[in-house]
DNA sequence: CGATGTGTTGATGTGCGTCAATAGAAGTGG
DNA sequence: CCACTTCTATTGACGCACATCAACACATCG
């Protein structure tokens, strides 16, 4: 087994897992490396692994009829995804591919299904997992619906800043063209809702990396004013 | 125990407990009538049951900070909801009303909790009910963000009208506004879309009740026009 | 230093929400 | 059984948030 496998231990899924029974679920793992732009699966492949992200980062996305995309989540290290596909029907929902090189385990369905059968410690944290996953993606569809792009924009800063006194860092983990998809909107609007920020005071941008001067009054804005591009 | 209580057996996710499960299961469960538009529980309440839907229909919710509402999910008879609630902190993601008088098994969590530990087939089948409900919101995030009102309208359409040849019926369960609210559409724009189909003889509409005539058309028409109004 | 990809900013278009008026449908009471 | 209220649904006029199209600034890299 490589070195890197022994990594995987740190997942959440796994916390609790008999040393024998990691063991064999991680007897027929491997260690992938994806660079750039690279794809691991597509939407509608058959599914026969699922994946712990060990360094760089992974975006899920959705294609539509006509070739647009939709991130409907970005993977960051220490994170399993995929796992879902055991129960539906045996294919991947959505497509997988890296936004920076990415290493990361690929671990066999075929094991995974076996353990989560004896181990009902092991099935519970999954039920766990995916109904966090659930509720984020409730959140989504609210926020879709009921948020402007400017709320939407305004709401993951608050939720990505530290929470200590009113002012904080938050690091976008990819591209901002990955992220405006991720947040339902596009790239040039998400650049204008930043830049609208930054010239009221309530944050300052250097490339990926966003300071949020003023926690409380980007928390107002949001709940105020937050529409329009003004 | 009541008698309605046993109905609850036809639920997927009990199929495969053993009769002393079922009854260790339902030996708390009651049986409540809800009428018009009561509600059953709000977001963030405290979860300490979850529900069968014997008859009527419920509707699952999320309100905005000004009050707005965004139907999640439309429950039938023969669902279970409000499952998912015992992974998150024990408190409800979303608020419950019924959209027309319904009678439903309320089933303690608390019972809930000890069984799936006991029963892994349970935990399971949860597991996949759960999986299907994750892949129905991404379904749903990506229509929201990829697809028009008229698209998302005639999805809908497609994917309830049964399959047998080119024509077929469609039943909506709730008031039109509520079924406008679930696909993310305000009811002034269904009911537009709705007449712009009719127009183009693809439809027919009667009250709730809405006859697919072209079924194929339909189809052309969403994935090639399905944009503005006309 | 040209080439390629990412981000910003401006001008313009449009899908759909909003507001408002009306028409049906359904329930209520005499 | 029919006036009256109440609620849902439809249709029109208008505005706005955001997408789209396009030009440009910047960075990174061979």
């Amino acid at each position: 087994m490589h070195e890197d496998v022994k990594g995987v231990a740190a997942a959440a899924l796994f916390s609790g897992l008999y040393p024998d029974e990691l063991e064999r679920l991680l007897s027929h793992a491997t260690v992938r490396t994806l660079k750039g732009h690279e794809a691991l699966f597509a939407e509608g492949d058959k599914a026969e692994a699922f994946y712990f992200l060990l360094a760089g980062a992974m975006r899920l996305y959705r294609l539509s009829r006509d070739g647009d995309e939709k991130v409907i989540e970005i993977i960051v290290p220490g994170q399993t995804f995929a796992e879902a596909a055991v129960f539906l029907g045996g294919r991947y929902p959505v497509s997988a591919a890296a936004v920076s090189d990415a290493r990361l385990v690929e671990i066999p369905l075929r094991d995974f299904t076996r353990i989560l059968k004896d181990n009902s410690g092991m099935a519970l944290r999954m039920l766990a997992g995916l109904s966090m996953r659930l509720h984020q993606l409730i959140n989504d569809v609210q926020a879709l619906t009921l948020e402007t792009a400017g709320q939407r924009v305004a709401s993951y800063l608050l939720e990505q800043c530290p929470p200590e006194g009113n002012s904080g860092d938050v690091h976008i983990p990819v591209h901002k063209n990955v992220m405006a998809s991720r947040l339902g909107v596009k790239a040039e609007t998400f650049s204008r809702v930043l830049a609208s920020l930054r010239d009221r005071g309530l944050i300052s941008v250097a490339g990926t990396d966003i300071h949020v001067a003023d926690r409380e009054g980007l928390r107002r804005w949001r709940d105020t004013a937050g529409g329009g591009r003004a």
